[in-house]
DNA sequence: TAAAAATACTCCATAGGTATTTTAT
DNA sequence: ATAAAATACCTATGGAGTATTTTTA
């Protein structure tokens, strides 16, 4: 017993030949004749009466087993129209993970626009540090992040497809007064001597700002940490201490009291989008092909 | 996408693991992997997540399928143990048709033990006449029918299973003092000038008694009839009227008043349970068994 | 490195088709 | 005689198994 012979038999029951039914349903009158047969030999009962074999007549275990194969078909037209639905973004969920201060990089925009073209898609964003959303996207808690490639190294290049989005370089920051400021770029080696102040660990800068001390063999003094930009900012003014962070990040907090440098040597992360090369959420590929075309790669 | 597809997903979700759910579903693991892919290919959409191969994970569509899946299952096990019950008679119904004066058989007694038999079978007795009979019989408004062998004769030997039950004679009934009474049996050409009173057409009775008349060239002059045998033996006491009856529904209705004579030839019919041979519904079987075992063939 | 899923390859049971036969009207 | 179902016979496909490879924690 299966679908196809379900359905057979309720065309069988409305128009009562096996001839007509098996045209209806793309068989040979000789094959239903036999999936009929076969169902009720497998049901140990007679469903359907040949005797005259011009007007068949359905039994009564028939009849019982056409009010079931109706509700069995119905049930399968829901099962297949509710696929559809989840292929086509009509139902279901896109649960995205983003580092914080995303909105730098004008992605909050992108995804409420892309919310607002499935209106019945249930989209969720969830705002956490790197090495958060690697688990959650581990754990098929997220089906999709935005992370710095400094934090997307441990990810399996060949489980996890990585998109780059827009490459962004770690400055140093300082009082506009400091004279390292008319430097065009800042060393490791003459930032020695200045306090730090810090976005928190986790923050996509606190790391790179680490390795790229270690480099020149030394420890930086962080004097104050905070996860907000603007407070970071405030405590340089009249200092000679130095913050570090993306440029893009900083960008909307310049102020004439600081400048900014970009480091020797460079420290540039990438943006980039990472999800499951295994998912073939339509809702997935949907929204990573938009904020491609957005960003223009 | 079958039941088997189904059914094998819904213990996999269960099991979340490929291995597990084969030997549980009694397919190799290479079987099951390869069916779950078909059915993701079938649907368009991905099911499970294997990127952790120690720990699957059913996607969102995965889920909603289980959902349906589950429905589905819980109908196929409705609809078998529907099918179950109607082959154990636990359901569904038994018509049997029968010709009129049949409790002078016993097979009223014996409808009625074997309804108890089997008390949720919806047993249903419909007396009629001979012909009526047969037109249900064919029309499958009956599952099956007690009818003399005088009237089963119409229906194809090929299509139709005929079990004689027992056989009765034709006998003449006439007023105790008539002389005919006093010869062993009486004949067509000696019954001439006697009036008959008869059953009504459809008896069973009434179509034997004009062939055996026929065969000695002559038309009997029926001057009363009626359904009821008390009536017409009633009729024949103090005349030389004779009424034509099977011995055994003449039987309980015998009085000193009258005399029962064989016919010369002799009219013998079968009481016959006629179904139709395709018929594969243990509800007639059984019954069939029943009452063969009752009459002793 | 190990445990589990995916894949390559082979086999065969079965579903389907065509042509023919059977059968009840 | 005819229309329709059943059947005989052949073919091809797909589903199952075994053995092997791949993969990720």
């Amino acid at each position: 017993m299966n679908f196809d012979d379900l359905h057979a038999f309720v065309v069988l029951h409305q128009l009562k030949s096996f001839s007509n039914a098996a045209a209806a349903v793309h068989l040979s009158q000789s094959a239903l004749s036999k999936r009929m047969h076969g169902l009720e030999e497998e049901l140990h009962i007679q469903l359907i009466d040949t005797t005259d074999r011009r007007h068949i007549h359905i039994t009564e275990a028939g009849e019982h087993l056409y009010e079931h194969a109706l509700v069995i078909s119905r049930e399968v037209d829901r099962l297949q129209q509710d696929m559809v639905d989840l292929h086509d973004l009509n139902v279901g969920t896109l649960r995205i993970g983003a580092v914080p201060v995303l909105s730098q990089y004008g992605v909050t925009q992108m995804i409420n626009h892309f919310g607002e073209q499935y209106p019945r898609l249930n989209l969720r964003v969830f705002e956490q540090e790197g090495s958060v959303l690697i688990n959650q996207l581990a754990g098929n808690e997220l089906d999709l992040a935005f992370l710095r490639s400094s934090q997307s190294g441990m990810l399996h290049d060949a489980t996890y497809v990585k998109v780059p989005l827009t490459s962004d370089q770690l400055v140093a920051i300082m009082d506009a007064a400091n004279p390292l400021g008319r430097h065009r770029t800042v060393t490791a080696k003459e930032l020695r001597g200045h306090d730090v102040v810090s976005l928190l660990p986790g923050s996509g800068v606190y790391e790179p700002m680490m390795t790229f001390y270690q480099q020149a063999q030394y420890e930086p003094k962080v004097v104050f940490s905070s996860p907000h930009i603007e407070t970071l900012v405030g405590m340089l003014a009249g200092s000679d201490r130095v913050c570090f962070l993306f440029g893009r990040s900083f960008a909307p907090f310049a102020t004439d009291a600081v400048v900014s440098r970009p480091l020797q040597p460079a420290v540039t992360t990438e943006l980039q989008m990472v999800y499951k090369m295994q998912n073939r959420s339509k809702a997935v590929t949907d929204f990573v092909d938009y904020v491609r075309e957005q960003f223009g790669v």
